[in-house]
DNA sequence: TCAAAAGTGTTAGATTTACACCCATGA
DNA sequence: TCATGGGTGTAAATCTAACACTTTTGA
């Protein structure tokens, strides 16, 4: 013991996680399970362990929550007002991560009982993670314009339409469906392929895929 | 006790202070006064106590080292691998700080035998301390090019050459005079002041103010 | 008198934006 | 046959980048 004069707190981790649906970006929350707190809307979270990282007890989190692995988890920020969880002190680190709403299973949404709900009608919810929401949102969005993590939250195979609603709603207004097919062109990670959805339309659209191999990272890649 | 169940771990902050000298972006650092690690160089840290924000105990840890309050600091990020401390179980909140290096009286600075070295030639630090130097530093970075927070790293007053070379050596390459000083001429929020320095050129320069109440929040602020 | 930093506009090139019509298909 | 979403190019406007000389003054 080196630093025993001062004290421990407990540690969790809170996860935000974003889905797109119906062309709008949505976060997954439930009702908090547990006292103090009960009944509250909530995010997901769960302690840190003393023989896990952050990183592994926010995986974790995730795992038990939707059975996913290897899924795309970014750290948003710790929150430690010493008043935040009216239990005791906690501080929590906040992580977001995107998923593609279809790969969750729905029997496991429902045991757990959460929710898509669109992050622009968010109700009240438990302690600060309205804050954590906030901030998840703000650095997602930052993120997502400047490093192709958008695919994360589309099936494999996607249209331009789809990639186009997606983008919209992440810039806050439309786009000119040339000139944004115009840049995707450009994008050599962006790739065609010869299957075509015929569920978004009645002539059917191409379908595209993300090819993480040719991506290189461009300090100038925008949208 | 709700949680008992789980194990509380120490929490600390670690401060990475940036000043800009002589052209260049610097890092303080002094050798690590305590075990593990006596002698090593290190950020300067402290514990989390029971009865603080981390926001607080960040403040708190730079006023201690530095004497300096109300100074520009952010959140990082939480390092938190299991075995991140030799000693025992730390996880800990890396803030970065932007203080004027003039400012910092030097009697303080050899009391804690901190020094500045420029931040491309930073030695091997403690643990993961380069690491959280290094998130730092992209964040930071980032940060600069999108908010007029590098006024934070001058004098109250300072000359477009100063403010040039800051930001020349953020984006990592020299900067035309003439294109910089146009930009700078539409942000009225940077305001010429009537006062002259004759520090730095026999013929002298204006000395220039940031006016924080002009500046208003600008999604497409680029340098 | 000269070295060293301050200060000042114009033009070509690159990037971004605006804009409208035909196509294929299932209902 | 028609409503719906899929697919395509050009031109104007804006923004960015390149570029060179005069001024002031302390040493």
């Amino acid at each position: 013991m080196y630093y025993n004069e001062y004290s421990k707190v407990w540690v969790s981790v809170d996860c935000i996680i974003f889905g797109f649906d119906e062309g709008k970006l949505k976060v997954l929350i439930g009702r908090r399970q547990m006292d103090p707190g009960r009944g509250e809307w909530s995010l997901y979270g769960g302690f840190v362990a003393a023989d896990e990282s952050l990183d592994d007890a926010a995986r974790r989190t995730l795992y038990e929550l939707t059975g996913m692995k290897d899924v795309f988890m970014r750290q948003v920020e710790t929150f430690g007002r010493v008043n935040r969880d009216p239990g005791e002190r906690v501080i929590s680190v906040a992580y977001y991560a995107l998923i593609n709403v279809k790969d969750y299973n729905e029997e496991l949404q429902k045991e757990h009982g959460v929710e898509w709900v669109s992050s622009d009608e968010l109700p009240h919810l438990y302690s600060d993670h309205n804050e954590m929401v906030d901030k998840a949102w703000r650095l997602m969005m930052q993120k997502i314009r400047t490093e192709p993590i958008g695919f994360k939250l589309l099936p494999e195979l996607f249209t331009l339409t789809q990639l186009q609603r997606l983008y919209e709603s992440v810039v806050g207004h439309e786009i000119d469906k040339r000139n944004f097919r115009k840049r995707i062109k450009e994008m050599d990670f962006i790739q065609k392929t010869d299957k075509i959805d015929k569920k978004g339309s009645k002539r059917g659209a191409y379908l595209y895929r993300f090819n993480d191999n040719v991506y290189k990272e461009d300090p100038n890649f925008k949208l």
